[in-house]
DNA sequence: ACGATGATGAAC
DNA sequence: TTCATCATCGTA
């Protein structure tokens, strides 16, 4: 089965969208000339500046104006001082989204996955569609609309009507 | 249930 | 400059 890396095309679109079809896709790192890759089994929707779950909701700071920017980058940031999260800049016409990689097969949590694939603050601003060391490939893996769960996002319970938006993604075998 | 641990954004 | 908060995780 060919592998195609992710293009600019499939990330500059609306977040939800992306975020549904990046389920079942590989997230792939190549750390000293070794490929990790792994199929991303959750993901969470951050959409414009109006989700007030988002990063974006203060509009664009020097941390989140990123999201406002080029799709297909990645936006990584720190989190409670010890952990990393990784997420896909979405969207186009300057409009502000991301998508958050919460977990690939066999590791539950941003955090941890951020960890296992040595993904820090040097990879924000990545561009996933060019980048040698970070990127997600389509290995022809079909998802039904049936194997995919919506729930609520996780931690952010701050998010007055946004936080029971069902914007978490989660791949059921 | 909570502490580790530091960046972030708002307020002053 | 200070302060509360936080898209987490491991231990309990």
């Amino acid at each position: 089965m060919k592998k195609y890396r992710l293009s600019r095309t499939f990330f500059a679109r609306p977040t939800l969208l992306v975020a549904k079809e990046l389920l079942g896709k590989f997230l792939v790192r190549k750390i000293d000339n070794k490929k990790v890759a792994v199929m991303i089994t959750e993901v969470e929707a951050y959409c414009g500046e109006r989700d007030l779950a988002s990063h974006a909701r203060f509009g664009p700071t020097p941390r989140s104006k990123i999201m406002w920017g080029l799709a297909g980058r990645a936006y990584v940031y720190m989190i409670y001082g010890m952990y990393f999260c990784l997420n896909v800049v979405t969207e186009k016409n300057r409009k502000a989204g991301a998508v958050l990689i919460r977990g690939v097969q066999g590791v539950n949590g941003p955090g941890k996955l951020c960890r296992k694939f040595k993904i820090d603050k040097k990879f924000n601003g990545e561009d996933v569609v060019k980048s040698k060391k970070l990127w997600i490939e389509d290995r022809g893996l079909k998802i039904g609309p049936g194997q995919i769960k919506r729930l609520p996002r996780v931690g952010i319970d701050y998010a007055g009507k946004y936080k029971d938006k069902l914007w978490r993604f989660v791949l059921s075998r």
